[in-house]
DNA sequence: ACGCCGCGTTGATCTGGATCAAGGTCGCAG
DNA sequence: CTGCGACCTTGATCCAGATCAACGCGGCGT
């Protein structure tokens, strides 16, 4: 069934549907098939979350799924964009290039992340998934009208923007004034961040996670070249603060060290 | 009176207002004496732009002026902080410091932005006035009562703040990868887009305008130390893409050229 | 008038990360 | 098995921008 998909985008029928998010779920979440909204994975942290049982009625009406797989452009910038999604499963990312080819990520979309802008119909950046990448999708129009009605979306929408908002800030610190190791050491403490999730990280923590992102995607993230960011994972595992297993996964014996390496004195701000 | 106001944060009372804000209009914008909303020069873009008339009354009822003199801290980071407001003359910075004095801007906040984030007692950042300011404040708790009840105020703050982290991801292709004078060019492309307003650029047109940062402003909005952006004004003026009219004073010749220096195809990108 | 200070410029030198250039490893198709 | 392509690492060299240092200018307080 994947080979079937395609290397383009597949909007699923309903009938589809069961099948396929078996199939994603199982590749992401091992998580049973479910149409519905009520055992979603995404359910208490997506746009929907603060909604009441109703008007998660409505928008399960008027919800569909597509899936795209590991690589596939999902929009390309300038393009018309005619629905908004939450990523369900996967990863996804915001990269913006220039005519000469220089590209700066400036998003990375995970589980539960708003994709898409209520009242405007381009986007400005190319969406891409990284990994197979499962979304739950909105005609725009509809969501429009939705947001109208019912202050709970406009509400979360609102507060997951300043939230993205203040992680583009904190991004930009890094871009500007961080140094190669400093950025590197950062990345790892946003991934381990999302991976311990709500618990609180305890003194000299070990952590192990595995990189969503190849080394070419993190260079795009960090304002680097690929050849860098090779050189600082090196450095890093020379001098013990990581280990690796393998390309992609990742060890971090000490948490503490690596946040002292990363220049970063509050851990939470490390957000996506 | 302006030598009065002292070194620290003025709370006008309503007897001195309407003085205050004679002094800082003509100061600023050469306007009259207003302390109220419907002659305010920023009523068509802040936060209040589209509210109703007596949503607008219910606004001014709670509302407050505050004035910054120029290089004063509106407030720390982490500090708390029980208002929100608009800025409605002058220029005010966010910044982020690392421990070891490295600052990075993170925002650039021209007359009708919003400073604040309902729903958030301290702020992640540095809020500092450039030039004298003028702020027309909320207190949190009245502003998010108010939210809550007038959707106009809640959609409008969602739409800039959609904005802002469009800007946002547009300054971290900058910092990510532009060249130094591509920076510079950026930034004066910026400056000079807020200059034009609304006005659609013509071929080749020519425009004038004041700097409203200083040179270490402008290395921390770019991610760049101040000699470096001194040399590249420099190289600029000698190669004719700007006319320097004392520190402050720019002249663009042509404005497409100037573009083209900034690495911008699309001139709308330039926003602040 | 004087000296100081904030701000900006310019020159000399250094260096972190980019660039150019090989190779290495792994998975997969033939 | 072999060859190929995607991904990663490592080495040699280069250079844009940082750093260190000196100086110019104008405003302001004394």
């Amino acid at each position: 069934m994947l080979t079937l998909s395609g290397t383009f985008a597949v909007v699923l029928r309903y009938t589809q549907l069961e099948f396929n998010i078996g199939v994603q779920m199982s590749l992401h979440e091992g998580l049973k098939p479910q149409p519905n909204c009520s055992n979603c994975p995404i359910q208490h942290r997506a746009i929907c979350a603060q909604c009441e049982p109703d008007e998660l009625r409505l928008l399960e009406e008027i919800k569909y799924y597509r899936s795209f797989e590991a690589g596939q452009t999902v929009i390309w910038a300038g393009d018309h964009m005619d629905f908004v999604a939450s990523v369900v499963t996967g990863v996804a990312t915001l990269t913006k290039t220039m005519e000469d080819g220089r590209t700066q990520m400036v998003g990375l979309m995970l589980p539960s992340d708003f994709v898409g802008r209520p009242g405007r119909d381009t986007t400005p950046y190319n969406v891409t998934a990284v990994t197979d990448v499962l979304m739950c999708c909105f005609r725009k129009k509809q969501f429009e009208a939705m947001m109208i009605r019912t202050p709970h979306i406009a509400h979360r929408l609102l507060a997951m923007t300043l939230d993205e908002l203040d992680a583009a800030r904190e991004w930009m610190l890094l871009l500007g004034r961080k140094t190669a190791r400093e950025k590197i050491a950062s990345l790892l403490a946003i991934i381990a961040r999302r991976d311990i999730g709500a618990a609180a990280p305890r003194q000299g923590q070990r952590i192990a996670f595995d990189l969503p992102l190849t080394r070419a995607a993190m260079a795009d993230y960090l304002g680097l070249t690929i050849e860098t960011v090779s050189r600082q994972f090196t450095a890093l595992r020379g001098d013990g603060v990581i280990v690796l297993n393998g390309l992609r996964r990742v060890v971090v014996p000490n948490l503490d060290r690596l946040l002292a390496e990363a220049g970063v004195d509050d851990f939470t701000e490390a957000r996506v």
